[in-house]
DNA sequence: AACCAGGACGTGA
DNA sequence: TCACGTCATGGT
């Protein structure tokens, strides 16, 4: 049964490589930590974050900038902010295109990226704190399923199960089935845990997408690395 | 030196 | 609907 592979193999992930913190908040960097291990940024088991309007307008966009962009190169984007003093609502909406775009270039795609960061800015100050629907989201230019879907996760804490590359692919492969099809997979994962209370729902769903993430640069990349990956026994690829 | 990274949009068939 | 081109920097 696909439903207990699923399940199966969030436990698996879970235990091996742990709580993984998500989303990463820029603060949280350049706090003393005592645990020299801990990524910056990162904040494992701790599902209060974020807690205020501040942190979640960063957190959205950041999820603009890592659009087909890996994540190192979006904390620099992100610090050029943080360090101009730009990483807020009220700031971007001021600033003009061309002062955004210079600061966020390590990122890529700086021209759409930027328009996209001052359009969803307009966006999030008429919310006036209010959580938007998946549907106003999608409805803006430059958030697409993913984008909004990380938004409605691990800004505004809705139980929104997200799909990205990494998740095809992995699902491609344990299932020997090509999964392409955004809601469909997502239907089928939101299904898994539709029992669960709403609270364990987010905590299940954050930690699942960010442990795919994990295994994905790790084990399971574009040439996977199967002779040592624990999810061999559930996977049709290695069979 | 090609290839890829925590996608989305516009276009033509 | 779908396949494909475009957007762009920096790692490996």
């Amino acid at each position: 049964m696909k439903n207990k592979k699923i399940r199966d193999i969030y436990h698996i992930l879970l235990k091996q490589y742990g709580p993984q913190g998500w989303w990463p908040l820029i603060d949280l960097r350049n706090k003393t930590s005592n645990d020299v291990h801990l990524k910056k940024g990162y904040h494992p088991e701790d599902y209060t974050l974020p807690e205020n309007r501040s942190q979640q307008f960063e957190i959205c966009v950041g999820a603009i900038l890592t659009q087909n962009t890996s994540w190192t190169q979006v904390e620099k984007a992100l610090d050029n902010l943080k360090n101009k003093g730009f990483l807020y609502f009220n700031i971007i909406n001021e600033i003009g295109k061309e002062e955004l775009i210079s600061e966020i270039k390590p990122s890529g795609y700086f021209n759409q990226k930027a328009g996209k960061i001052k359009i969803f800015t307009d966006f999030f100050i008429k919310l006036n704190g209010r959580i938007p629907k998946r549907e106003e989201l999608l409805r803006i230019w430059g958030i697409g399923k993913e984008t909004a879907d990380s938004m409605l996760l691990y800004a505004f804490k809705l139980p929104f199960f997200m799909v990205d590359a990494y998740t095809k692919r992995i699902f491609s492969r344990i299932f020997n089935i090509i999964m392409d099809d955004y809601d469909k997979i997502q239907s089928l994962f939101q299904n898994v845990f539709r029992d669960e209370f709403e609270r364990d729902k987010l905590i299940i769903f954050n930690e699942f997408h960010s442990l795919i993430v994990e295994h994905s640069k790790n084990v399971c990349k574009k040439k996977p690395n199967c002779y040592n990956c624990f999810l061999k026994d559930l996977c049709e690829h290695c069979l």
